[in-house]
RNA sequence: GGUUCCGUAGCUCAGCUGGAUAGAGCAUCUGCCUUCUAAGCAGACGGUCGCGCGUUCGAAUCGCGCCGGAAUCACCA
């Protein structure tokens, strides 16, 4: 596509330039011409000042001039500073737009079978809460990135390992058989994982409440953080848990099966899927075995205390505890028994994990751990580290109940489309049950081009205060532009054949077909990066050109049938463009709106 | 304190393997619906790219040093 014409027009200047001054080993940057200036690729010819011994203007202008001559590619040029800007023919780009026309799904590449399938872990909750706006762009990202990976041609296998073990659900058991009354999702109506939510916070009120009393009775903080009667039965809990008490089992059952029956409500709504449930209960176990190996190989050294640690000074990092003095686990010896367990369990050649930032740390010192067992695809293990998202005031915090929840934002974002679709007049031509699943396309559509259209590794501020926009750079607009097209289509007869020499393409249509061209490019460089804004910054660039066409240029009443007929051609096109890239961000493109 | 990341328009963000006059959206203002969807288009306003030094023909981009913010450095997960 644009880009083999970019590596042909290398060579041909690479010869050039040879011809002209003579052998050099200076590399040649042909880069995208920028909008604001005429052409479509622009050689850079400030490296060959040294060698042309002419004046920047008077280099550009004799590369432009000899190209012109020679190459079939190059339509004109113009010299601006030492940027010398090549506009290439009509029959270069007629040529690709005839190779995107021929193409099937152009962009996503067919599922290649023989390559190994690709694991990515993202979600991750812990079964005290519910999801929040924090799961939210991680679900996104990881949902998104699935998808992209998967164009690119590899099998992906989306995991996520349930957090359903530990102090924090016994907090939410402690006080539901304290306050709850026999209180369950269907006597109070509330969603399970809500529910279950509501009790870790009247824990955490609890335990607060406790900690002053006994502050107040001489005990310094520290302390009774520590001795407090909650926390210590709390504690119990979690121990009879381990040892398979029935009573505690049974709770920790029931009020998991609540929380998990209400995360499936969450994630369906957000269109979030996973092939294999990996649960905490099940793993934690998984790690210590490995370490014994790794004791035997020298990896891991024991303390006299008796507890196993790494030493990873020599890489810039700290010892690093693998097991405790009593042989129980830590939390990266869990990570690193269910690594070794998934890559037994699938045929997969990578790991990616979607994970916050504040756990850089815990990933550099498990690859490295991994690295050093011996295992070769520790290499290929990627974190997906993503900023977080923060509130104006600070960091969201669920024991405080300072957080944006993921099932009312969703909520607020579907009527949010519906005011607008009332104001704006649209809802007349449609019914009731069609234009309610139309406010969750848009509503769902704004909410995550809002969270994947910026830089994952970048944080976020979220404010509630403002609701998230449906005009200019948002999801609706992509969404519009695809269904004022299809609204096109839908409107267009029967066309006629046309050949490419029977018009000239304009300005607007050459450079709309150069951007459709730059879509694998741009899906590449996503799935590389791990970064699904770089297919957010492509979609909207190209809805802005084609809704900048469609303003100046009549496609149903064109001056010639033929002009006619390929300009349709276009915006099909465009429209296919727009689709798959939505659907990489897991937002639909209605065909009416 | 060590390490890592971040600082671009009033706000939210692009641009960062060095390249042109630093781009969008929101907000504010001006035009454009008796021809294909105005959730749109065209334009105006808005910038010491945190600060300083250095490397270079050329620095928002690379290096160093400051300033400001965040995360992490748990026998928590």
């Amino acid at each position: 596509m644009i880009d083999t014409t970019t590596i042909l027009l290398k060579s041909i200047i690479s010869a050039l330039l040879k011809e002209l001054f003579g052998d050099h080993d200076i590399l040649i940057d042909l880069q995208e011409t920028r909008k604001e200036f005429k052409g479509n690729v622009t050689l850079v010819v400030f490296p060959f000042l040294k060698i042309s011994k002419l004046s920047p203007e008077a280099t550009g202008d004799l590369i432009g001039s000899r190209l012109l001559e020679r190459s079939e590619e190059v339509k004109t040029y113009n010299v601006v500073r030492g940027f010398l800007n090549l506009t290439l023919t009509d029959q270069v780009i007629t040529k690709i737009f005839d190779e995107i026309k021929r193409t099937n799904d152009f962009g996503l590449k067919k599922l290649d079978s023989s390559l190994p399938s690709a694991m990515i872990e993202y979600s991750s909750p812990n079964t005290n809460k519910p999801l929040h706006l924090g799961h939210i762009r991680n679900n996104l990202l990881g949902d998104s990135i699935s998808r992209i990976v998967k164009s690119s041609g590899r099998n992906v296998i989306q995991v996520q390992i349930i957090n359903d073990r530990g102090v924090h659900i016994c907090k939410s058991m402690w006080a539901w058989k304290k306050f709850g009354d026999g209180e369950t999702p269907k006597t109070s109506g509330i969603k399970g994982d809500h529910l279950v939510g509501k009790y870790y916070v009247l824990f955490d009120k609890e335990y607060k409440r406790q900690i002053n009393e006994s502050i107040l009775n001489g005990t310094d903080l520290e302390e009774a953080k520590k001795t407090v009667p909650c926390i210590l039965e709390v504690q119990k809990m979690l121990l009879d848990w381990e040892s398979g008490d029935s009573e505690t089992v049974e709770l920790w059952t029931k009020m998991n099966t609540w929380v998990y029956s209400g995360f499936e409500k969450t994630y369906e709504r957000l269109g979030i899927v996973f092939d294999k449930n990996y649960y905490e209960s099940e793993t934690y176990i998984l790690g210590k075995k490995d370490i014994k190996g790794g004791l035997e190989s020298g990896v891991f050294y024991r303390k006299p205390d008796n507890s196993v640690w790494i030493d990873l000074s020599s890489e810039g990092l700290d010892e690093k505890i693998v097991l405790r003095k009593d042989g129980s686990s830590v939390y990266i010896t869990q990570d690193i028994g269910t690594a070794i367990q998934r890559f037994k369990d699938f045929e997969i050649d990578s790991l990616t994990y979607v994970v916050g930032n504040e756990q850089d740390y815990h990933f550099r010192v498990l690859f490295l751990i991994l690295e050093k067992l011996g295992y070769d695809w520790a290499k290929k293990m990627r974190h997906l580290s993503y900023g977080m998202v923060d509130l104006p005031t600070g960091k969201m915090k669920s024991r405080e109940g300072k957080v944006v929840d993921a099932d009312d934002l969703m909520d607020e974002m579907e009527s949010a489309a519906k005011e607008m679709s009332i104001e704006l007049g649209k809802s007349q031509s449609f019914n009731d049950s069609e234009s309610e699943k139309l406010n969750k396309v848009l509503g769902h559509g704004a909410l995550k081009y809002f969270i994947l259209k910026v830089d994952p590794k970048k944080k976020m501020i979220f404010n509630p205060e403002e609701s998230i926009d449906f005009n200019g750079n948002t999801g609706p607009f992509l969404q519009y532009t695809h269904a004022r097209i299809s609204s096109l289509i839908n409107k267009s007869g029967s066309q006629v054949d046309y050949d490419w020499d029977q018009f000239e393409l304009n300005e607007k249509e050459r450079n709309l077909i150069i951007l459709i061209s730059k879509f694998p490019q741009r899906i590449k460089a996503a799935a590389s990066d791990l970064n699904p804004s770089i297919i957010a910054a492509h979609l909207y660039e190209l809805a802005r050109g084609f809704n900048g066409f469609y303003q100046q240029h009549s496609v149903l009443n064109a001056e010639t049938a033929s002009i006619a007929a390929f300009r349709l051609d276009l915006c099909k096109e465009v429209a296919a463009v727009l689709n798959s890239g939505l659907y990489l961000l897991g937002i639909q493109a209605p065909k009416k709106m």
